[in-house]
DNA sequence: ACTTCTAGATGATTTTAAATCATCTATACT
DNA sequence: AGTATAGATGATTTAAAATCATCTAGAAGT
């Protein structure tokens, strides 16, 4: 190379700020050093860059012609390496409401335990969608979903706050909540298939319908009742005795979680959220 | 500083040429010092930039949004270095048709022998003219000039060809070259002056104009003749014996040569180069 | 399938560039 | 006038970057 690039950041500092001094201190060097690679650019490409009135300078025409160059392109390179770097060192995930609150929120210390480099940012809702560099975890229909995306397949079951007696199926009248999502081009949730998957016909089961999980569920605990809805949303909430199981059996689903082209995040950063989620979804 | 320069160039280069190998030659550099600044790049910016497929590499998605700054902005830098270092190693003259051949011409090697780091270049004719960094270096009149653009004051006498007689001003028949510039709100030759300057009536002189000084010069030389005109051309050709001068007296005129706004050529090569030029023309 | 060749990775070492320190000059400000 | 400040200059130190030697994996040729 003919010049170096770091003459030509420290004279990009120097011209910007109009003063070697301040030069040094926003590239945390000494003046000295701005100095010399200063005249060391001009004498390579010999021009002067400064007019040098004692201790007050300024720049020549040439050297605003320059500067203008030097700034342009070092605010371009700089602006991208800034959001490389974030891209670099946080994991930015969009999600439902119900999986957000019940189950990445929980566990998101725990992510920045286990990867200190790396911090976790979620958000809900469909503003932020479809940025690139930020992972979408979606709920879907597993019939339009590509294999490879699905991180979860997932099953249903019956749920109870914790310490509730076990139901009596058949005999008594039964209130459970569940879920009628607002988009109506997806499934159902599978409650005819668990009903014979654990012989019972739900004639005494009245039903009420939330428009998320996350609704039912927390009811369901603030009620002392009862939820049909997806085990992942659950396993948490099972584990530290605020739900309960039955005896009941679950049932496979249509639903599945996935990221849309979940092969094109290729970073270090999503490469390890995406296996960390994987794994704390599955079983 | 976060990352080296040096490095995002080495990686600019091996992006754009999918080649570290390549880069490597690019930049006069071993693949090693490649390979070593694209992974010290990735473990700052704590991405990966390039798959590796064994021997084949390929850039990933945040190496595509990188390379794409990276080359943009380090294009920015470099042709506004190309530019700079251009008017550093070289100074452009425009100027007159007779300057230009009968002084600046001749004298441009000499030129570059004494600064032989900077060449020259010599134009002349209205189109090139007025392009910034190029010197122009104007014929005019004396009254509409800034005092501190002229280069030389002009003064006029009679040449003539080497060899001939002197001519008896007043007794015989006399044909005079002169010249009528084009540009008519120019003064005149200042002949009147010369005359009454020499104690004559130029009752005798018949004159033949052209309207390039050059032109009567050349036809003074090749028929033997006598020409009117400024002292600054034919210095030169005196001097080296093409053209000889009598006992007349020289007498000043309303022409000088200028520079617009000289003080605003503060780079070295133009300074040096009109330093030179006004020596030149001095005397 | 086997060798050979090439591009790149890795770690130790050397070389070069860049930063600093000490000293000096000019000028702006009390 | 005297002091303080910004920058210049040259010698020295320090840190970054290039190289060398060695290794690996995939591609190409037989």
């Amino acid at each position: 190379m003919q010049v170096s690039l770091q003459a030509l950041k420290a004279f990009e500092s120097a011209a910007r700020q109009g003063s070697f001094k301040l030069a040094a201190e926003e590239l945390s060097l000494t003046p000295t050093a701005i100095s010399h690679h200063i005249s060391n650019l001009e004498s390579r490409l010999n021009v002067d860059l400064f007019h040098r009135q004692g201790r007050r300078i300024s720049l020549t025409g040439t050297g605003i012609r320059l500067a203008k160059a030097t700034s342009d392109g070092f605010r371009i390179i700089d602006s991208a390496l800034e959001e490389v770097m974030k891209t670099g060192s946080a994991v930015r995930v969009t999600t439902t409401s119900s999986l957000a609150a019940m189950v990445l929120i929980p566990s998101q210390h725990e992510f920045e335990q286990a990867n200190p480099d790396i911090s976790m940012e979620i958000s809900t809702g469909e503003s932020v969608n479809s940025q690139s560099h930020i992972i979408p975890i979606r709920f879907g229909d597993v019939s339009v979903v590509e294999d490879s995306d699905v991180i979860r397949y997932e099953s249903f079951n019956v749920f109870g706050a914790y310490g509730i007696a076990s139901p009596s199926w058949s005999n008594e009248s039964i209130t459970l909540f569940t879920t009628e999502w607002k988009n109506k081009s997806l499934p159902v949730p599978p409650l005819a298939a668990w009903l014979q998957e654990n012989g019972l016909d739900g004639a005494n089961i009245k039903l009420k319908k939330f428009d998320q999980e996350l609704f039912g569920i927390q009811q369901a605990m603030a009620e002392h009742g009862l939820v049909f809805c997806s085990t992942t949303l659950t396993k948490r909430l099972v584990k530290s005795n605020l739900l309960q199981q039955f005896d009941t059996r679950p049932v496979k689903s249509d639903f599945c979680y996935y990221v849309p082209n979940k092969g094109s995040y290729e970073t270090r950063s999503s490469a390890r959220f995406l296996n960390w989620v994987e794994d704390l979804l599955k079983q």
